[in-house]
DNA sequence: GTATTTTATGTGCGCGATGCACATATAGTC
DNA sequence: GACTATATGTGCATCGCGCACATAAAATAC
């Protein structure tokens, strides 16, 4: 019985990540990873490539490769770190907007799945995604991991205290608190 | 409200879809949209590579490719289909073994996500994963691709009356029956 | 019953995303 | 000051995939 709900789990997740990506892949030109590392870095905390390369679980040249595309493309640049080794990525203002079209573009591809749930049934769901993904995520990087996608805009009582900041040295957290 | 909710799906579903595809690497050797058509060819309905095709999403030559991949590891086998142009897919003995061994991983790797809900609120779960599922996948096409990572020996009582049989001839339908 | 179109497979070629091995520059440490 | 650790960047190769094209067989047209 587990296993059926587990199925299910399955193919729902399989159909949201394929909405997703099939969204992710017509505002950015770019699939994998991209799309996260344009959402992690619009957080505006001036990751390095190694912290960014941390969060997206990339090869250290893969994601100095990553941001080469992004940089081609004008939505980021790369600054001078606090060290002298270190950069500090931030996006521009295309960037931005295309950050946040991404994000909008997310949340109406995943909308219309709940449109067969009432709004008692929404919250219900809404209950046990909490409760699952706030025992998901062993470390603060898992966390921030699986968030790579999320609209901070949106998470209001984000059930992960994934904290930027200490993958990401900063002064505020990116998402929302426990 | 609904975009928090929607928030929340889209990052279980992100975490769900890594999870599949991380363990599916590691078992098949390849990534992508192999794995499924492992799945998909497993049914032992002998699909054609066109037919293969729809289900995965994939443009003609590179399903060719894919079907070449899984011949060179030993998984599969090109027979002659009823046409003699089209060809019959079918999993050898360390095909079906691998297909099996990825099934159980990925329920494996699913599995531990329901572990912080109690059994009630898994069959909670499972009633609405049962309604956004069976609302979504407009054609039978859709329901396929869908399903194409389903373990279809745990999903009885399929939400999605995908039909199989109706894209690749054959006797019997490979999902559950609604 | 041949000629054209449609269907199905396969090939050459290129591209995008990624990893490995390596090179280089800077910070920290002994 | 010499060694190590950290951070970035560069060949080079691989893998999964799509486009354009070629080819063979079935279906259809005339």
């Amino acid at each position: 019985m587990t296993d059926r709900t587990a199925n299910m789990l399955g193919a729902v997740g399989l159909a949201v990540a394929d909405r997703i990506e099939e969204t992710a892949r017509e505002i950015v030109k770019h699939s994998g990873e991209t799309p996260a590392a344009l959402v992690v870095i619009g957080y505006g905390l001036g990751p390095s490539n190694d912290q960014l390369r941390r969060v997206l679980d990339l090869s250290h040249p893969g994601t100095v490769r990553l941001v080469d595309r992004l940089v081609a493309d004008g939505l980021v640049e790369r600054h001078k770190g606090q060290d002298k080794r270190a950069i500090a990525l931030h996006l521009t203002e295309k960037g931005q907007a295309s950050r946040e079209a991404l994000l909008k573009g997310r949340l109406a591809a995943i909308r219309p799945l709940l449109i067969p749930l009432s709004l008692k049934e929404q919250d219900e769901l809404a209950g046990l995604l909490q409760k699952v993904l706030s025992s998901m995520g062993a470390s603060d990087l898992d966390r921030c991991r699986l968030c790579r996608l999320c609209d901070d805009k949106v998470c209001t009582d984000c059930p992960i205290p994934a904290d930027f900041k200490s993958e990401i040295d900063s002064v505020t957290t990116a998402f929302g608190k426990l």
